[in-house]
DNA sequence: GTTCTTGCAAAATATTTGCAAGACG
DNA sequence: CGTCTTGCAAATATTTTGCAAGAAC
C-alpha cells in the first residue's frame, strides 16, 4: 500500500489525512489483533497519547474502527474489515483470556441477526465471551 | 422473602452470609436493571465503597451476579436469573443508550448458542448492542 | 487466638479535557 | 487571519489495594 492508499481510504470516509491519522491508520493496519492506547502510546512514540486519543475518537465516529470492550480495564480498537467499514454490521465475536489476557477474534463465527423492536437505532454490537483459552487451559 | 431466605441464598453459592453480603445481595434484587459501584455507593449507604466492591468480586467469583460492560465507564452488576444462577448460560443481551445511558435488558432475546472450539472454556458471555434507545430517537 | 471481614484512606489505571503553540489553507 | 490539529500537562472517573481495627468462631 502507498501513502496514497492509506490517504485514500481517510479522505473516502470524510478524514483530513494529517500524518498522525495516517500513521495511527497504518498502525491499526499492521496489527491483526486489537490494540488498546498504552500499546499505541509505544509503537507509535513519540506520538503523543492524547493526539492518539483524538484520532481514535475521530475514527471511531467515522466507523473504521471498532471499539472493543474486554473486561480488561483498557478500551481495544481495531479496524473494521476493509470492505465494510461500518460498525454495526461489520463484526465478529471476541474471545478474552482471563488468565493471559489475550484477546482472540472470532472471524469465523458470524453475529446473530437481533431483532430489536423498531424504535432502537442500532450503531455497534459488542459480542465478548470470556473464559480460558487453549494456550492455558488444562 | 425472609432474612433467612437471602442467608440461604448465600450459604447455597459457599458464600458466608455477612451483614453487609446480605444487605448487597437484598440491594442488587430490588433493582431490576443493572447498577454500578457508585449507584450502590449510594443507596447502601454507609457502607465503605471498598467493602461492597469487595462483596460484588465475591459475587461475581461464585457466580450470582453478572458483570456488565457497556461501555459507559463503570462496570455495572446484575443478579443472575433465581434459578439459574450460572454466568455462562444465563445470559441477554444488553442495550446501552448513548444519548440517555440507560441500559436495557433484552430479556426476551436469548443468546445464540455458539460452537467455540472445544479448547476454550466459557465462563461468562457479555452481548452489548448500543445505539439509541426508544425514547431519544427521532 | 486465628482467620475472615470491614472501614478508611490512598494508590493505581485509564480515559478525557484545557490550553497555548503550531500547521494548514 | 481563521480553523483545525497537536503536544503537554493535568483533571476525571473508577477500580483496586494496604493496613489496622473489629467481628466471628
Amino acid at each position: 500500500m502507498t501513502h496514497t492508499d492509506f490517504e485514500n481510504i481517510l479522505i473516502g470516509k470524510g478524514i483530513k489525512p494529517t500524518a498522525n491519522r495516517i500513521l495511527v491508520l497504518k498502525e491499526l493496519m499492521r496489527n491483526s489483533h486489537p490494540v488498546n492506547l498504552a500499546d499505541l502510546e509505544i509503537t507509535l512514540a513519540p506520538m503523543d497519547k492524547g493526539s492518539i486519543f483524538r484520532v481514535l475518537q475521530l475514527f471511531s465516529e467515522k466507523e473504521i474502527i471498532h471499539v472493543i470492550e474486554d473486561g480488561s480495564r483498557s478500551l481495544k480498537y481495531e479496524l473494521c474489515t476493509a470492505e465494510h467499514h461500518h460498525t454495526a454490521t461489520d463484526q465478529h465475536p471476541h474471545f478474552f483470556c482471563e488468565k493471559c489476557g489475550d484477546l482472540y477474534c472470532l472471524d469465523s463465527i458470524s453475529l446473530p441477526d437481533l431483532k430489536l423492536p423498531e424504535a432502537f437505532t442500532v450503531k455497534s454490537i459488542n459480542f465478548m465471551i470470556k473464559g480460558i483459552c487453549p494456550k492455558c487451559g488444562n
